[in-house]
DNA sequence: AATAAGGCCAACCGCTCTTTA
DNA sequence: GTAAAGAGCGGTTGGCCTTAT
């Protein structure tokens, strides 16, 4: 047996929002609050909108904490690292970007972040998919540039190309023209780097290895 | 100037999880 | 312990807007 539907679907409104029902459900939620029962709300504010809707609308637009669009190159930072960690849970994501909904977070990340990531992860992901010769592999280095993409450098340097549980060690270098830094020995369970060091946040290359313990 | 293509984002759908009776 | 109902979540879609041709 199926469940039942939340609402008759044939008798709410679907589709935009007017500025009035805004009003009316912002002006029903000052006064009242959600009762702890989004379904029963509609009826009782005189909107014709199923409750999940109306749920929905005010999370993630009609709060009044809410911030829109201008995602801040820190932001980007939090998602994309904290994106390779966990995957596509938004609403923890969201979570640790304050004013920031689920839906707006992954919205960010569908249009923006995937994209500027991809061909950075291209490359990484070619490096790393070469056979394994031995209990270490020094894959070649290539040159990204960390000046106008830092946000996403930082997610790959943070990014493991196994499993954790193939790896023991895993060692990134930071090079640029005039400085090398080396997390030889880098524990994974030091994941993540928190940010880039400040002299390789322009026109540095990275290089990552690993010893396989398998 | 007209049209097509692509980007963006609000909103919906359907599923799982949690709560309650 | 179980079933029903609500809440929450992530994937997807549709339509508006902007940019390119």
């Amino acid at each position: 047996m199926g469940r039942a539907p939340c609402c008759d679907k044939t008798k709410v409104k679907k589709g935009p929002w007017s500025p009035d029902e805004d009003q009316t459900l912002k002006d029903y939620l000052h006064k009242h609050g959600t009762g702890g029962n989004w379904i029963a709300l509609p009826p009782k504010a005189g909107l014709k909108r199923c409750g999940k809707s109306c749920r929905l609308r005010w999370l993630n637009y009609l709060r009044p904490d809410i911030k829109h669009g201008g995602f801040t190159e820190e932001e980007d930072n939090i998602i994309c690292t904290l994106h390779t960690k966990l995957g596509s849970r938004w609403s923890v994501i969201a979570s640790h970007l304050p004013g920031r909904t689920d839906n707006d977070v992954k919205n960010h990340w569908n249009t923006k972040l995937k994209k500027k990531l991809l061909p950075l992860k291209t490359n990484i992901a070619n490096t790393f998919n070469n056979p394994i010769p031995s209990m270490s592999l020094l894959p070649k280095t290539e040159p990204y540039n960390t000046t106008t993409n830092n946000s996403s450098f930082l997610a790959l340097l943070n990014q493991s190309p196994l499993s954790m549980s193939s790896l023991t060690n895993l060692t990134c270098e930071l090079n640029n023209t005039t400085n090398t830094q080396s997390l030889t020995n880098y524990p994974i369970h030091q994941y993540p780097l928190p940010e880039l060091p400040e002299q390789f946040k322009f026109g540095a290359s990275l290089k990552k290895s690993y010893v396989n313990s398998s």
